[in-house]
Order: C-alpha cells, then structure tokens, then sequence
DNA sequence: GTCCATGTTCTTTA
DNA sequence: CTAAAGAACATGGA
C-alpha cells in the first residue's frame, strides 16, 4: 500500500495520538513480524513514551525517551491505525499498542506480512542503504544516482538505494507527468531530462500528499480514511483508458516484474531504450 | 482454477 | 568480481 505520500500521510495522522504518550501494554499476536526475531518489543517499549514520530522512506519510525527507536514498514498490505479497544481484532492484526491517556489504540495489520516492526534499540539506525529524501533533493544529485545505472529508468527509480520513497504507483507517474518513457535507460538521461524528471517526481509526491495518499485497495490514514489521490492518476492502474493530457489509451508493460503504464504520446520511445521482451 | 496486487530480498544469470 | 534479471515471500480479490 504504501508509498512517500501514504506513509507521510499515516504518521501525519498517527503523530497526535501517539508523540508524548507513554505505552501501557503491546500484545504482539505474531511474534514472527518483529525483527530481529532476538527482540522482545514489548519489554524495550512498555513504560516508555514515545517522543518522535517520523517517515523515513518508506519507514515510519516510532523514537522513544530512552533514545531507542524502532520503525514500521507496511509492506504491500500493512496499516497502522487508532482504533477504540472494543473495535473488532481484525484478522491479521499482529501488533497492538496501547496507550496512557489516549482512549484509541495503535494497531498493526498487514495480512500479506511483507511489512514489519524493526527494532533498533539506541544504537541501531533506520537508514539501511537507502537513498536520499525526493522531496527537496537537488536534481544534480538525482542526475549523479541515475548516471550509474543502465537499467531502465523506472526501474532505477524503484530502487530505495537510489531514491528513498517512491514505489509503482508515484514513479509512473511521475515520469508521465516528466515526459519519459519508462524503458528509457537511466544512464541516457539528459541534464534537462533529469531537471524535468526531479521537479515531476516532487511536483507528483506534493499533489499526493495534498490528496492524503492513492487508494487502490488497502491504503488508510491513521484514522481509517482512504486516500482520494487514485482519482487524479494520469497513468497509473489506467491500461487502455484516455491519457489524461492528450487522450491517447494508456499503455501497460512489465518492467522489472511490475506492471508499467504510460502514454505512447506523451512520453515516445527513446532511441535505444531498455530492450524488454 | 487463473492472474494480479501500493514491496523488498534472496538467488541466479550474464 | 559486479550488475542486472528473476524468483520468492503470503494472502486475498477479481
């Protein structure tokens, strides 16, 4: 489900709830989603409050007042949401927070389970090999992370090692909304190309985040609310149906194992893309 | 039954 | 050796 704009959205509703609370209790339902499997979540939060709450790429993590920290990913399917305590334990709710003075409690669910809680303790970073934030990034340094790849440039741009946060849904777009084929390779990309691309990927990233994310079939804020994003996709999810600019049917291909749209006019074929069978 | 899904990581291939 | 391509993970919906 998530992407930058989901996840931002997620804290952004979350962080009221839960920053200055202290954690009364954590029932964990399904140990096998905390990592390392050698922590004990509960023991390093219970008693504690959380003093931070932030997105890091596609993470969003929970920093505590014994300066230990840990993050949640979400995976395909995860969500985390306030729900009161005689809502009903949805299936596939693996983690619940609760907390002092907050009536609603935190929940994890994520059915597929491709999400998680990392704990990283005091001295553990959620930085990994990820890349740099899109949001304000310079489009030199997008040009220099992309310059030392050949692969296609949507698939550079899904890659959290060259930029940290987008995934399917923003990066088709964001290279509709730049004018670039996604077979392009990312190394024979022009200088403008590379301005054009990093102001549609923040320009692209901001108008998400005002709709609150894209709801396709498992995204919801904190609260429980869909995104409205999905509505102004100009590509995305969109195979046959009218580019939004000229008309012309979508396009759908598979590009590093994941579906791929684009408009044929409004981003043509580069001389020598990506070849794709 | 089939195919597909907002993601990441491990394995295999070139 | 490294980079790229492909498979795998687990569940549910169309």
């Amino acid at each position: 489900m998530p992407e930058l704009p989901e996840v931002q959205t997620v804290v952004d509703t979350l962080r009221p709830a839960a920053v200055g609370r202290a954690v009364a209790r954590v029932d964990v339902h399904r140990p096998d989603v905390v990592v390392p499997a050698s922590a004990d979540l509960a023991a390093g939060t219970v008693g504690r409050t959380i003093t931070g709450l932030d997105r890091r790429g596609k993470r969003i993590v929970f920093t505590l007042d014994d300066a230990s920290r840990f993050y949640v990913h979400l995976g395909m399917t995860g969500r985390l949401t306030l729900d009161r305590p005689g809502d009903p334990l949805a299936r596939h709710t693996h983690v619940v927070w609760h907390l002092v003075g907050e009536p609603r409690q935190v929940r994890f669910r994520d059915p597929r389970r491709f999400g998680g809680v990392w704990w990283l303790g005091a001295d553990g970073s959620p930085e990994g090999t990820m890349g740099p934030e899109p949001l304000g990034l310079a489009a030199a340094e997008l040009g220099r992370r992309l310059a030392g790849t050949t692969r296609a440039v949507k698939v550079a741009l899904l890659d959290q090692a060259v930029v940290a946060g987008l995934g399917n849904i923003y990066v088709d777009e964001s290279l509709h909304a730049a004018g670039i084929h996604p077979t392009t390779r990312a190394s024979a990309l022009s200088a403008d190309q590379v301005a054009g691309l990093n102001r549609a990927v923040q320009r692209v990233l901001r108008r998400a985040l005002r709709h609150g994310g894209s709801t396709l079939r498992d995204y919801r804020d904190a609260n429980g609310d869909a995104g409205a994003f999905q509505k102004l996709h100009a590509v995305y999810d969109r195979a046959g149906q009218a580019c939004r600019r000229c008309r012309t049917p979508v396009e759908r291909i598979v590009l590093g194992g994941r579906s791929t749209h684009f408009c044929p006019r409004c981003q043509p074929a580069a001389a020598a893309p990506v070849s794709r069978p």
